[in-house]
DNA sequence: ACCGACGGGACCTCCCGTTGTT
DNA sequence: AACAACGGGAGGTCCCGTCGGT
């Protein structure tokens, strides 16, 4: 039971890199075969489908990046910490990624649009969860002061993740840093121009 | 001759919608047998490879997004007018979009990644091209006062691009063309904000 | 495991008349299909491409060929007597075939020659196989002063295969086993000549 | 009229080095379109089908074959001289191939046995027809007291040529003249044996 | 809980041959 | 007489999923 329970977790994890690299319709289940070393009948013993298991790994993948999130955030309290620290996380998926094949959300969103309606069902859910994390982390520095209460925030959300995304998928498309570094310097730019005259509080 | 000329061109019409919605894994042959009423036979008479093909079938999407781009542009001066023509057409992929399944580019970009380099190449040549119409725009926007001197135009083109890329990215995901038009608001502020110095002069 | 392995053998065992038979090139996947009363996917299961079992095939006649020999020489001492053996089993091979479509050696040395190099590898490997195993009797004999020293062992092994494989090909383009007999006949009447005097010893 | 014959000629020229080389099955109408520089219906114009040609480009190698034959018998009035010349050209095959592939007659006698019962019978005729030139040879050098009237004509004959052929392989998948040339040798030797005879008379 | 073996079919590619056109 | 264009299908390969055994 407990060694049911390993073996799917390692599946699900080799399924959530498999996938987030090659795509749903670019993976296959023997290239999952070769990656976790199982038998086709070991791997259906745990997925009753492929598309079972790209529902499951997304998941799984979205479950990483909750934890990388939640362990940049910890201990940051001011608004502009803590966005940093989430443009950071988007920095790093191009320079040390610790998700290989880039963002999951934007990954799924692409290839599922037209295709899969349950994974694109997956990939709004995961991408609405980002945009209300930003949201709230707005709010809460409007609420302290720390932003200026013009900010309309869930425009801004919307055009910080934008703009970060963006910026991941142009650096990853040249392999250059540069790109989603670029974003960051803009949005902090920008940051920094909402946040002037504390000294009114 | 002529014939075959214009099958070839029904053939590359078919597959670039259908690449572009479905991707290059996702879309098989046959999907393209139906869509043209050709048998195979007569499709690999006029590419050799599914590859050879898809590659031709961006290079014709990308022809359509120059054509609609020279002709947002034409007759426009002012480069905030060519700016906005440019955002325009990204709107314009959310809410009537003349090419199905969103950004070429991007969606390359995306699938290719770590799977079809020549498709990646393609890609990005295609997003440099992007990047420097925008230069050239801000540029030109620049050296005719319109813009202030301080921007730094291949930094601003890398943003305004990422930022409308995953707008867009996000609108198709959520079918909502919110997202785009709120990033276009967005960089219209900041366009305004740039341009008012002048006054100074 | 055993079950597999059973199949294996039965597909390798089809394979290897189907190829000799038809050839490499004539022979199709579909025939195998026929003839194993398998599925296409139950035979890419083991393995992994049509030249991959053609080798293995070719491998498995010649064990079959190896066999045979080995039996036919088994409990004869005097080379003449060895060296008759072998030229039965080549008489066998137009008379009452025990591998279907002649000798796997020319079949494969003749279709693969200038198309299929790793047949061509194996062909030629067997092919000297068989020079040896006729230079070692011979040799034997020589040793033994049951064949004149004068002889050139290995000159009379290429001639004696030479032969013998021309005339089998004569006698299977007409159906009719007078070739390789009298080729057989021509090649006894030298080895007597050559075993003269054996009063001297 | 006249251009339609030229060009039927250099099809069944590439033709008949494209079967030789590849085989029948190996090769497809599509390599000759490649070798020929014409398009399909420009092949099929001049030959209803693939084994017409095939057909018809044995022929053809077939009357390369006579001609070669018939020219390096040419002058020469002696048995021996004769049966050398022949031998010449066999070993010519190996080392310096005026067809491409080998033996047509081989090539043909081996890929059609079991498969293509037209290219069979062409072969046995070819086959037959070298039988013949030897044994006219040799009857010949028989009436003239060249050769000893003990000599079996047809045995010899079909020694003779079996042996070369056989040689003939052996050369070809060895990539090396020295299997042919040494069966030359040895038949070379057997000549000579039986000529000595004549002096009792 | 896992493996091995297999089915049935879709995949891309290339085949041979035909037709309409020049 | 030659080509261009295409049909229809077979080629080898690999897909996803099932099932019996252990």
């Amino acid at each position: 039971m407990r060694k049911g329970e390993q073996t799917r977790q390692r599946i699900l994890e080799q399924a959530a890199d498999l996938f987030n690299v090659q795509g749903y319709s670019g993976a296959s289940i023997n290239d999952l075969v070769r990656a976790t070393g199982l038998e086709k009948g070991g791997i259906y013993n745990h997925f009753g489908s492929k598309e079972q298991l790209a529902l499951e790994a997304f998941d799984y993948n979205m479950s990483r990046v909750r934890d990388r999130f939640a362990a940049a955030l910890e201990g940051r309290r001011l608004a502009l910490d803590r966005l940093t620290a989430i443009m950071v996380l988007f920095e790093e998926m191009a320079t040390d990624p610790y998700i290989a094949g880039g963002c999951p959300i934007v990954n799924t969103a692409v290839e599922a649009d037209d295709m899969y309606p349950e994974l694109k069902v997956r990939a709004q859910s995961a991408m609405d969860e980002l945009l209300q994390l930003v949201i709230r982390v707005v709010n809460k520095g409007i609420e302290r002061d720390e932003l200026s209460p013009d900010l309309d925030t869930s425009t801004f959300a919307n055009f910080f993740i934008a703009a970060l995304e963006g910026g991941l998928i142009l650096s990853r498309l040249n392999d250059d840093p540069g790109h989603i570094q670029g974003v960051i310097q803009h949005i902090q730019g920008y940051l920094v121009s909402l946040q002037k005259e504390p000294s009114n509080g």
